[in-house]
DNA sequence: CAGTGGTCTAGACCACACT
DNA sequence: GTGTGGTCTAGACCACTGC
């Protein structure tokens, strides 16, 4: 039995299908639908899953196959185990992994600043993509997206200077006071008021020179050469869901990146 | 039976034993069997090691625990799995993986331009290590080091400048000639001609603007901010053995971070 | 065809967390 | 103790490669 699930011969099995790619491992198909419910919200960022013997009777195939299944979605770090307790769905809000994506570091040992110190949002608002930032977020051209411009300091010294654009329909409702008034990861902010989960990103990075308005806003001095990095974060389904461009100094400090 | 490795009823196992860390799973047991005859070079890169099957019947366990280690041994780079052919040594002369620790790519769809159209060797000495270089390296202050400076360009566009820093001892026999003669990645030199296999990296990456003879031997214009690229690379066992200052132009390319 | 890695199963037992 | 994920085994069969 290899072909399809569920088999055409028990169709009383708990879930529906459809959308299910050609031929593939079993494995494979069950962490598609594990994906699927995860997409759909049927287990919320933090929660706990069903256990693998549950998700095995679930699914009508063995626990090691649903294991397999789950240790790649572990890998990709959209679950997280916990011996002994169960699996969760992963989230931005975990201390673990908060601010995964950022990877600036400072060049002393403080360990990883546990995040900026200190953030002012400059500005917010509504507007019309124009045709780079619609085509990086996959929309039309005059869809209306949500920009902010944003300050991250360290120790009282201005270091990030960042513009990002998020779709407006998914984001309904965020503003500048939700974003100014909100501790810790906006990713975390994300997954809790509008449900949209960073799975990964891609990262674009140049070294640059700031125009004045920049300058001014780090408080830099003239000819002071910064990292500019664009991002675009993804969540489910490769779906792009944030643009994102930041000019870090990096006087003290570093982005590190680790080669595999 | 879950205490060490092989068990004392057994001891004519073919594998010896000695430094084997603490308790720990089986399969983490015999991940590192694997490594140390990497390390020892019973499989040099681009062989085949023995079948799943042999190594059980080696190392006295099931094919799963075998199969699990090499999952992890493949997912780190250090093998590559080839159904119906076998598994194989990681090398980096593979046309898949070559220079994949260089993140610079065209701004352009050209793919990844297959590496650096043409490279050019300004100089290659030995020296006295530096306190720097030598903790980089972990070496004593005033060891021998093999230091080697070259452009690299795409299209005639001299594009990244890099020094690098060899501990002398493994390295001995480098010469400018040797290197400048050899067309293909430079870590895949090392493979074959020292047995030196560089396994992981890690980079801190800043913006800065180049002194006047970084300016020269790259051909710029005043005011160029480009990318400082710091790398130690490591072989097995995390043993430093490499560590590498580039700068890059970052007009026409850029370097691409995936973030997981 | 034989040999290799890849999938799937079923069952046993271990390590850990909670209560 | 119960329930969770983690390890280990043994055996069956599939998919791919090359003779």
């Amino acid at each position: 039995m290899n072909t399809s699930l569920p088999p055409t011969d028990a169709p009383a099995a708990a879930e529906s299908l459809a959308a299910i790619a050609a031929f593939s491992p079993l494995y494979q198909q069950i962490k598609s639908l594990i994906l699927q419910s995860l997409q759909a919200g049927e287990w919320k960022p933090s929660e706990s899953i069903p256990s693998e013997m549950d998700l095995a009777l679930r699914y009508r195939v063995s626990q090691g196959t649903v294991r397999k299944a789950i240790d790649e979605l572990a890998s990709g770090h959209l679950l997280i185990r916990k011996q002994g307790k169960g699996t969760f769905v992963a989230t931005h809000a975990e201390h673990q992994v908060q601010y995964r994506f950022l990877k600036l570091v400072a060049d002393q040992g403080d360990l990883n600043t546990e995040g900026p110190a200190q953030r002012e949002i400059v500005d917010c608002k509504r507007l019309r993509a124009s045709a780079d930032i619609a085509r990086a977020l996959a929309l039309r051209s005059g869809d209306t997206v949500l920009q902010v411009r944003r300050v991250l300091s360290f120790a009282n010294v201005p270091t990030i200077l960042e513009d990002l654009w998020l779709p407006g329909t998914p984001f309904k409702g965020l503003t500048a006071e939700r974003l100014a008034e909100y501790h810790g990861p906006m990713y975390a902010l994300f997954e809790t008021e509008f449900g949209v989960r960073m799975v990964r990103a891609e990262e674009k990075i140049r070294a640059v020179l700031p125009d004045k308005s920049q300058r001014e806003l780090l408080q830099l001095p003239p000819n002071t050469p910064l990292l500019s990095v664009e991002r675009i974060a993804y969540t489910y389904k490769d779906t792009p869901m944030e643009l994102r461009r930041g000019l870090y100094r990096t006087d003290k400090h570093h982005y590190h990146n680790d080669l595999n």
